[in-house]
DNA sequence: ACGTGTCAAGTGTTA
DNA sequence: TAACACTTGACACGT
């Protein structure tokens, strides 16, 4: 199905692994502590988690290596409160293992890189958020230092907010950058295009200017389009890269199937199923998806990079729905969830489950009077799951968005206002069109 | 052991 | 106005 050449770069996944963090003892690397435990057990308990934090990195970069993804994001919650004003501390004590595992990584080709969060606004207005900023921004690169990472290792930021003013706040940005960050913070800094505030192009200008690469993300892109196509940003984006002698990295990820407001197509999925097409064939792909390593291996299969090893297989959740969040709400209302469940993302499985009727039903009437048959009744469970199936299919909404986001472009380079991307009906989704039996 | 509510931080969008 | 989406889930407590 896939027109695109072959893909010779590297795949990665962000922070977790579910194979071992699922083993007993677990392996992961995001121990965490909240600040009442803190208080109680004191900062030498902080110094524990975080140490073990540090020595689970090396059986993850291994396993990496061995089911060949040579590519990973370290979790930012490696060191819980590290950079916090009251509770924050000092990494240093753990030099001798950072060291450690960045030699692994080094051996074994494995580039690491950081994404630290949302709260790190270098655009910020408040001096109390410019410096938290500047301090977890500084926090994370002390880590790669530590571990002696060379230039690939880079640290990927979004804009941020606009505060209403995004041209102000570029500038607020490239002052931070050119006047606040260390030498080598400002060297691992990357921005990344986002899907409300600031488009790949958005953020181009200053990253030429600065010559900070612009790491791009075709899922934000389709949201927030540029008037660009990716194809016609691709040059300027791998330039920035090219003269910083940096390796191009970029992140994929995918809607859940069934998205269609811009809130749920925000949301990631389990796996990706699609290389972009605009992908250089050698570049490094970081993918954001809910299966972490899985969602490599499952490319690694579609794509038939690698044959991956059955032991590190786990089966793809069959219940996935728009839910988020780790949600796995079936359409009936049914199943599990593993966080809190009164928190609505989205509408809820009945609301989409009447939804999907009255749309269906009305579809069916709409083309009974058009074809004079007569309008049968409303849909049974067959076709309902007929329906669902067609409808909520990850494919059709991936199209839907990429055909969104050529009309948002269209009005971009007309001069016309920037529209929604979310589609607001169903209509086009595929089977509905169809007409009965 | 398991289920569920909550957790350091920011911003924008939506129901 | 509160909930939720994002780069990332785990802690902590009640049953």
């Amino acid at each position: 199905m896939q027109p695109r050449g072959p893909f010779t770069g590297r795949l990665g996944y962000a922070c977790l692994n579910t194979v071992l963090r699922g083993q007993k003892p677990p392996v992961f690397c995001s121990r965490n502590v909240r600040i009442k435990t803190i208080e109680e057990k004191g900062m030498d308990y902080v110094r524990d988690l975080a140490r073990a934090n540090v020595a689970d990195l090396i059986p993850m970069i291994e396993w990496s290596a061995a089911n060949n993804i040579h590519f990973l994001r370290l979790s930012s919650e490696i060191f819980p409160f590290a950079s916090h004003l009251q509770y924050g501390w000092d990494i240093s004590f753990l030099q001798a293992e950072l060291k450690a595992a960045g030699d692994v990584a080094k051996r074994l080709g494995v580039r690491l890189t950081m994404h630290p969060g949302q709260f790190c606004q270098l655009g910020a207005k408040s001096s109390t958020v410019l410096e938290a900023s500047l301090r977890e921004f500084e926090h994370h690169c002390k880590t790669l230092d530590l571990m002696e990472m060379g230039p690939d290792s880079i640290m990927i930021l979004h804009g941020g907010g606009t505060y209403g003013d995004q041209a102000a706040t570029l500038e607020r940005i490239e002052n931070t950058i050119t006047t606040r960050l260390s030498a080598s913070a400002r060297a691992r800094l990357v921005l990344e295009n986002d899907e409300l505030s600031y488009s790949a192009e958005e953020l181009l200008p200053l990253c030429e200017k600065l010559s900070v690469p612009l790491v791009f993300d075709w899922h934000h892109d389709a949201l927030r389009p540029s008037s660009l196509t990716p194809t016609e940003l691709m040059p300027r984006i791998l330039a920035i890269f090219h003269k910083r002698g940096i390796r191009p990295k970029f992140h994929l990820s995918e809607p859940r199937a069934g998205a269609m407001t811009l809130r749920a197509r925000r949301a990631h999925s389990d796996r990706c199923g699609q290389l972009p097409l605009e992908l250089p064939s050698d570049a490094d792909l970081m993918l954001e998806c809910k299966d972490k390593e899985q969602g490599v291996l499952h490319m690694y299969r579609i794509y038939k990079l690698f044959e991956p090893d059955v032991a590190s297989l786990r089966p793809e959740a069959d219940d996935a729905t728009t839910r988020t969040s780790g949600r796995r709400t079936k359409l009936d209302g049914s199943g599990g969830s593993s966080t809190s469940p009164r928190k609505k993302a989205g509408p809820t499985a009945k609301e989409q489950e009447r939804s999907l009727i009255a749309r269906t039903i009305a579809k069916a009437k709409e083309v009974a009077a058009r074809t004079g048959r007569p309008y049968t009744g409303p849909p049974d469970e067959e076709d309902l799951a007929r329906l669902r199936q067609a409808e909520l299919s990850s494919r059709d909404v991936l199209l839907d968005m990429r055909k969104r986001a050529d009309a948002v472009r269209a009005d971009l380079k007309a001069g016309r206002p920037r529209t929604s991307t979310a589609a607001e009906d169903l209509d086009e989704a595929g089977a509905l069109a169809e007409e009965p039996e």
